[in-house]
DNA sequence: TGACATAGCATGTATATACATGTTTCATTC
DNA sequence: GAATGAAACATGTATATACATGCTATGTCA
């Protein structure tokens, strides 16, 4: 009569996949309007904590949407903006397998005043960014071209790292754990110069991923360029929903 | 004495912040043990179920990994594989304001027996599967071309759609709501086709999005084609952690 | 010394209770 | 009829209590 399965799984969990399987079959359709806490307590036979502790990990999922002294609605689905997991490239090579080599080369390291595309990215007041350019190889074939800007302000003993060891992103992150990022995802054809630190052809496509760090002021700004073209491609995959892996 | 803050957010949320800031000051270090859940009961005066509560959503925000009967730890920094939110390029195009236009042209249409292509994304047992060929326009300029392999057996009234529509792609998401999906991202320069179809230099980068939605069997493959250069990119803000906007 | 049982402690779940907060509905009153 | 107020109902939070589950350390016994 409970209408929850029997698997070994918390009751919460169950009273997950029971709103989940009425939403997936299309029993409950977009917007609309659930059964009460209470109506499920009745229904269910469960406490209206654990009813609630469902409902309240469903909607920050995404599933659902709460208005309080209102009721609780089948959320719009959230691939319209969709999650992905872009792999770091520094995994993916480490990680594919024991065969290949991975290197590092550091190009040019400068403490500058801020150029134009400094300032663009808000270091305006600081005096002192570390501008540096890394190249990573793979079996002795540049793959990708790293343009960091780094705010050492931020950064306790940025400038005394070793900048050709792969540890640095992580370094960066360490340091500044609770940070916000901002990405933006391009893609353009080399330059003369990209082209001749990639070893690629002027015009071929690169992938360029931004990335900008910050607490408050900025901490990081990191260019990435990846020649992908049939060699390298970025992705994940996405499970939108119940069972986090 | 209670070292939590006195603004108006909930307990829990106090804990928390209480929590975050000790992570963000570096007093609590990566993979430091935390107190346990009775001493910041103790220390912070409020009851266990709140501070379980906030170990857990931390927990579950990716922040702290916690093991049963052996204590909760710092998890360490989740930006190593990046979440990355990537805008539907047709919410794009709506929300860019009044004054522009979008537009869609059906180029192709045939339902036909799975070719190579189909038959490497899982399509093998499926007969027909519904091929169209899509193009975005903006302003009257091609901005994305769109290639899309659905399975019409797990999409019901699919074939009945207007393919024009620019819901289309909502109509997938809504009849199946529960998908698992799978991105890649990679660059490539066009080729004779694409340049064609979306007035382009032929090696001029195409920013290539490949998606696959599933539910067990395969529903839908699209694959999108976006002539990105100055003109378009791809990106987001994400918040790693505490404050979900 | 080694194996095993056990106590202690940590997190995990479930419930009952109470109150807070926000919305809707409906009846009373002017 | 319109405004006001109260009741009913919805979700949100906080607590106390109880028990379950999993790991660790300790101490006893062989």
């Amino acid at each position: 009569m409970s209408a929850l399965s029997d698997s070994a799984s918390p009751l919460y969990e169950k009273v997950k996949d029971f709103v989940l399987a009425n939403i997936g079959s299309g029993k409950w359709v977009q917007n609309a309007r659930l059964p009460s806490e209470n109506d499920l307590v009745n229904s269910l036979g469960v406490s209206r904590m654990t009813v609630h502790r469902a409902l309240r990990e469903l909607t920050s999922e995404g599933h659902l949407r709460r208005v309080q002294g209102v009721g609780t609605f089948v959320a719009p689905p959230k691939a319209q903006s969709t999650l992905i997991e872009v792999s770091n490239i520094i995994n993916e090579i480490r990680d594919r397998g024991g065969k290949h080599r991975a290197g590092v080369i550091l190009l040019e390291r400068i403490e500058h005043p801020a150029p134009a595309i400094v300032r663009a990215f808000e270091f305006d007041r600081v005096k002192p960014v570390d501008h540096s350019l890394v190249v990573h190889f793979e079996n002795d074939i540049p793959v990708q071209l790293e343009e960091r800007y780094v705010n050492p302000a931020l950064v306790p003993h940025y400038l005394d790292q070793d900048f050709t060891s792969i540890a640095t992103l992580e370094y960066l992150q360490r340091c500044t754990p609770l940070t916000e990022v901002e990405h933006l995802i391009s893609a353009l054809p080399a330059g003369p110069e990209q082209a001749r630190l990639l070893q690629m052809p002027e015009r071929d496509s690169c992938l360029v991923l931004h990335r900008k760090t910050w607490t408050g002021a900025t901490v990081a700004t990191v260019n990435t360029f990846t020649h992908v073209g049939s060699r390298y491609s970025l992705g994940s995959r996405y499970r939108p929903t119940h069972k986090p892996a």
